[in-house]
DNA sequence: CAGCGTTATATCCTATAAAATATAACGAAT
DNA sequence: ATTCGTTATATTTTATAGGATATAACGCTG
């Protein structure tokens, strides 16, 4: 059975750019784990650019930056969520985390009137 | 002051192609007041290509289609939202407050954490 | 000092989503 | 019968996000 369910994304939009939502969430996450932008860039199979990308968006819609980055290999370079941005990550995740609940409990209803099994090919 | 925003947007997803969002549910909306696809779509100011798109992959997903649709002009055709796609989008937007509830609620600490300006240009 | 693996940035290329445009069939009103 | 405003669909064009690639500067390590 194809269990169709409600990923909860939520983003928080800043003027019109915005300044986090699911994919930035995780890859702060993954420079946490990974110590370098590269390194999550490469964990997450994306490019490094639109990963260095995305922590400049991030960076400059906070107050302060979310990530410290270094210059240098081997030990030398690399990036580091700041303690702000901890708390950035932090707080997103206990707001995807309320909504997820809030969704969770009208989803039942909700997939029953879902087909059972999925259109076939691009679906718009 | 640029009072920032949270807009909790969730979709829900049906395989990998997605049955609802934010977009497709103000269309339906827009059907059931238009009384047709194409004033919908105008009103949206989206094209009517793209507003039968979402339509027609609206009734792929679900059991029973949300719209119902008739050709001719002119008091002839156009569309209507059948009690079926009502449901969905009643379901639907429970959802939604649900999750903006619970998105509100930690919001305030959020937006305190951003810039007082937003970044000009494109930010990704 | 040479090498490795970073950050940071610029340029080019490409895949894809969306718009624009065109056309056919249709049904009601006039 | 003509006209109007639809649905439905195909084709062409355009805008843009993202990937690929290149390069410079940098700082540890060995």
């Amino acid at each position: 059975m194809t269990k169709a369910v409600a990923k909860t994304r939520i983003r928080v939009l800043f003027g019109s750019a915005f300044a986090i939502g699911p994919g930035k969430a995780d890859l702060l996450q993954a420079i946490d784990e990974a110590g370098s932008i590269s390194a999550a860039a490469r964990q997450m199979k994306m490019s490094y650019r639109r990963a260095w990308l995305l922590v400049d968006t991030m960076n400059q819609c906070f107050r302060e930056p979310v990530v410290d980055t270094a210059t240098g290999g081997k030990g030398g370079g690399g990036a580091q969520i700041t303690p702000f941005g901890k708390t950035v990550l932090r707080d997103y995740r206990k707001m995807e985390a309320g909504a997820s609940v809030a969704v969770a409990r009208h989803m039942a209803d909700f997939s029953r009137m879902l087909r059972k099994t999925p259109p076939a090919g691009k679906t718009y």
